[in-house]
DNA sequence: TTAGAATGTAACAGAACTGTCATATCAAAG
DNA sequence: CTTTGATATGACAGTTCTGTTACATTCTAA
């Protein structure tokens, strides 16, 4: 994770007071905040970008927080939940977390012990998720990476500079090697903000990174491209 | 962690009747319990065992609990904690979470609750240290499926890169191995909640599995056709 | 046995996504 | 203030994926 890039949260609350005074206060913590006020926009958002927190109101308009949360977890997003209730019966409780939420608060709730909450969440998260860094040095099939000079020497054997972000994409594909990085992913730690979904900033990116690398662009070898999903870097 | 050993939790509370409640139940779900009735006898403990969890009265004889995690955390120990409190005021818990614990749990609670809770901090846990345990990997009788990758190597031993939907259905029947998965279970996981396709297009995915891992396609070994529910994996 | 329903199969078309390039924007350096 | 290199955007073509349709085949129940 880029330290210069925000933590996502998303917002699903369909009470407009609450959920602008919940976005105001994260966005002061220091959060990127999406809302969403209804059950299907809330899933839509899930579906097309990278959360690192959903905080989830359970009495939400069409489609409920419970089933949201289940929804969720069924296509193997693992993103934490804290869910918010006004009711606060112990079976409702269990029930939340039962469903894989991660934490509970119920309404009225004390603001400054959500935002620890939170804060906690994605802390921990984070910790999990923390890819293995990679050495300042890479190497694979005859092409040389040195990302502390921010340098490269190619197919060619033709030394080429690295731009920062090139030098950053590198890196990601790299951590993940023979592992499919989404575009969200991307995104979200390269640039640091949520999608822009019509952008083919990436995609050039790449397109240079075969053109250092690769022996044939058009029949790529070592970066793929992993359609509705993202790229990935091969070593051999 | 060991898999045959017990998580150990701690249970520091001076009321022996719930003491011993708390003890009995953790058991009961397969914990080692060890237990503490005074603030000083808990950080002792904490001293010499390593536990899993701490489940921690904030009145304690001698030394309160807010000061005992206080203590432990300055020890640089991050065992999760549980706060119990019969105050129930904001404040309170808030000065809980800013003090390093994890969780935060009010008398009388549900018991259910706790126990979930204990369950969950636990297991969060774990997965911290045990980094990418879980491979995304899935081998049957000769084929390969990698789901990190998106690839796949099937019978004839050739490798086949997976789409976004044959990806997530692969997922979904592997997870249900040798149960029937119905088709209006597949299309709301693997479609979503509303975008329902109309007629054969669930089967056309299932012939490509055929095509991909079974030797004859015509007599699926592993994608069984159950006629009028829906598809059931077998591995083999 | 036979009608009716469910599934297998393949071809096709539209949608969605990516590759590529030309051009715009921006920030830092000169 | 200009230059320059890096990055972002938009257009468009090419590609792949996915859903649909049509028809064949298999199964089930009457």
């Amino acid at each position: 994770m880029n330290k210069s890039s925000k933590a996502t949260v998303l917002v699903a609350e369909d009470e407009e007071s609450l959920r602008e005074t919940l976005k105001l206060n994260l966005e002061l913590e220091g959060y990127e905040v999406t809302t969403a006020d209804t059950g299907p926009a809330a899933l839509k958002v899930v579906k097309n970008e990278y959360f690192d927190l959903i905080v989830l109101d359970i009495m939400l308009p069409e489609i409920d927080g419970l089933t949201i949360c289940e929804t969720i977890r069924m296509q193997h997003n693992d993103v934490p939940i804290l869910f918010l209730s006004a009711r606060n019966s112990g079976a409702d409780r269990v029930e939340g977390l039962k469903k894989g939420g991660d934490d509970y608060l119920t309404k009225p709730f004390n603001l400054e012990e959500l935002l620890l909450r939170v804060n906690k969440l994605i802390t921990k998260n984070k910790k999990i998720k923390e890819p293995q860094a990679v050495a300042d040095f890479y190497e694979f099939s005859g092409c040389k990476i040195d990302f502390a000079a921010h340098e490269c020497v190619g197919k060619n054997g033709l030394k080429q500079e690295l731009s920062k972000k090139e030098a950053a994409l590198l890196k990601l594909l790299i951590e993940h090697e023979g592992e499919v990085v989404s575009r969200e992913q991307i995104l979200q730690i390269v640039w640091g903000y949520n999608v822009y979904p019509t952008t083919r900033t990436i995609d050039n990116f790449i397109l240079n990174f075969r053109k250092y690398f690769e022996a044939d662009t058009r029949n790529p070898v070592h970066f793929h491209s992993i359609r509705g999903i993202g790229y990935k870097f091969t070593a051999n």
